[in-house]
DNA sequence: TAGTAGTGACTAACATTTGCCCACAAATG
């Protein structure tokens, strides 16, 4: 059984159990679970071979249990026994917005509603309103959360695409009368791969303005809630924006809040009650005098925590709190690091520029190196290259490397095919005559796990292949990628000084921030590219830069990061 | 339920706003 079906079953567990009224803390604890679970790099069945288990935060003998019996089973008999008492039906309640435990709770008892169907039903024959603490305007709410789930509007959206919408409408609401600061925040500032809803902060002394503007924005096409610190809008593709106003004395504490993570937020508040104060968006309170503290800053704020600063990308609780106690943050990787972009594509492939023109836009971003990685010939959809046509390209390379030369290292690559078969798409000789050979899977990522990750590997060991590009072949919220043994494919990787990639594009993000990390423990190699197809592409080196912050990486650990010499060492060695 | 105490019991819980119905549930980080 997979980490992601253990984790469903533990989310469902608690789920059920807070309908059925238990007791918080249980439901807290199989939730905890759930979360501790769903970011393993490595599959529950290593961890308890290794007798681990109940090393894993949140997971004491119940739950390792638990685990053991599902590894074993396949399925959980505590869960069955809920399933028995109370319908699994109920847990597709909870995804409509406006709709908690409690409720599905009272329209079950009340009204043996068991399903989306039913409810809409008894929504649109006006039961619902008979109800205690129910009304018409709850009805009607109801019927729109279930259209909208209806319509899948709500799942999660790319980084890519929220980030732009967000610093739009912000340079909006910048311009406005009164606005002294403004920031995006929440899993949008934290840069997660993919995000839940924009949040927007506005410091200002005319919030109730900032607000009727942002309620009246053309792009909102529904008001979801309005008062005098906070609003929150709808757009038309189901992505919600909340805006949160305070004064400017306010915030470094409404910054830091609306940041997150919660559970990084939760350990701030845990810590400061631990001396004596409460923390909240507005500031410190001293529990015993009432005095309260206000931080114009985030800095001050883990100053009176006695901490260090902590960067938004790190705010995960995932240890970061622990590292900063113990001043041992790491010195991030900054944009500024990055040189060299190891992979994209020409017009000699199914990229839309030429060699010249992506060598020049290099130049124009500072980078010092590129390597020119057209796809292989068995990649016939996208205008593979023949071997003869990969020596065409060395001619033309050869020429614009002379026009560039002095400022910017020109690299000539590929980015070969592994085969469904296993094998590579171009013989050793070949490959031996290339700066560069990245391989990739493209094709057949349904593979069974042993078989696919078998293919990798055997690309991984041939001594021509310098890096593995998007190892997992993900496309967000398209396709979940291959079925790898990552631990296997870590082990293979740092035995041979195989290049793994953090691919930059924020449709793959690959490897993500969980891998990136434990790639990076295990001392390998890693390389920051956009696989630009277009000039405009070699932009997106930030969301890279992003994901490698996020896995605690410093510029150290990224092969394309300056000087030059990690790279040509690393040339060198292979 | 997990963790810490010390082998059966106790404690642990962040803090807010909004909507909507009339005191609370849901949602936000």
């Amino acid at each position: 059984m997979k980490n992601a079906s253990i984790a469903k079953i533990f989310y469902d567990v608690a789920n059920l159990l807070q309908i059925r009224g238990d007791n918080i803390h249980r439901v807290l604890s199989y939730r905890r679970a759930a979360e501790t679970i769903d970011e393993l790099s490595q599959p529950l069945q290593d961890i308890r071979q290794e007798g681990d288990l109940e090393k894993l935060p949140g997971i004491g003998k119940t739950l390792a249990e638990k685990i053991v019996e599902m590894l074993d089973t396949g399925e959980l008999s505590f869960y069955n026994r809920l399933a028995a008492e109370l319908p699994v039906t109920l847990l597709d309640l909870l995804n409509i917005e406006g709709v908690g435990p409690k409720k599905v709770k009272l329209f079950y008892d009340e009204l043996q509603i068991t399903t989306l169907e039913e409810l809409a039903e008894a929504a649109r024959e006006g039961k619902l309103r008979e109800l205690p603490k129910m009304g018409a305007k709850s009805e009607e709410k109801i019927l729109r959360g279930i259209d909208q789930l209806q319509r899948q509007q709500t799942g999660r959206h790319l980084l890519g695409d929220a980030l732009p919408l967000a610093e739009r409408i912000l340079g909006e609401l910048k311009q406005l009368d009164g606005v002294q600061k403004a920031a995006v925040g929440g899993s949008v500032r934290r840069r997660k791969e993919t995000i839940g809803d924009i949040d927007l902060l506005i410091a200002t002394d005319k919030p109730e303005e900032t607000i009727d503007y942002f309620c009246n924005l053309e792009i909102a096409e529904e008001v979801v809630a309005k008062g005098p610190t906070k609003a929150r809008i709808q757009l038309a593709n189901g992505l919600g924006v909340d805006l949160r106003v305070l004064p400017a004395e306010n915030w470094g504490t409404l910054l830091s809040y609306f940041t997150g993570s919660q559970a990084h937020n939760v350990r701030l508040r845990e810590m400061a009650r631990k001396k004596g104060l409460s923390l909240n968006e507005y500031s410190f309170t001293d529990l015993d005098s009432g005095a309260e503290t206000l931080c114009p800053d985030e800095q001050s704020i883990y100053q009176t925590l006695d901490l260090p600063y902590i960067p938004p990308v790190l705010r995960e609780d995932r240890g970061e709190i622990e590292a900063a106690q113990q001043n041992d943050l790491p010195d991030l990787i900054q944009k500024s690091d990055i040189v060299a972009d190891l992979h994209m594509h020409t017009t000699w492939s199914d990229g839309q520029c030429s060699i010249r023109e992506m060598a020049r836009a290099a130049v124009d971003r500072g980078l010092r190196c590129i390597c020119i990685t057209d796809h292989s010939r068995s990649l016939g959809i996208a205008n593979g290259l023949s071997i003869e046509r990969l020596k065409e390209q060395a001619a033309e390379i050869k020429e614009v490397r002379k026009e560039v030369e002095g400022q910017l290292l020109l690299l000539h690559g590929t980015e070969m095919e592994i085969k469904a078969d296993g094998s590579l798409d171009y013989p050793d000789d070949v490959l031996a005559g290339l700066d560069l050979v990245i391989a990739s899977l493209h094709v057949s990522l349904n593979q069974p796990r042993r078989q696919i990750t078998e293919r990798l590997l055997k690309a991984i060991h041939n001594p021509h292949v310098d890096m593995i590009a998007h190892p997992t072949g993900r496309l967000l919220g398209r396709r979940p990628g291959a079925d790898l043994d990552m631990e296997q494919v870590f082990q293979a990787a740092a035995s041979t000084n195989t290049i793994l990639e953090i691919n930059a594009s924020p449709q793959r993000l690959d490897l993500n921030d969980i891998h990136i990390r434990r790639a990076a423990e295990l001392g390998i190699p890693l390389s920051i590219n956009t696989d630009a197809h277009a000039i405009d592409h070699l932009d997106l080196i930030d969301y890279g830069v992003a994901a490698a912050q996020r896995g605690w990486l410093t510029a150290g650990q990224v092969i394309n990061c300056g000087p030059l010499t990690q790279l040509e060492e690393f040339q060198n060695g292979h």
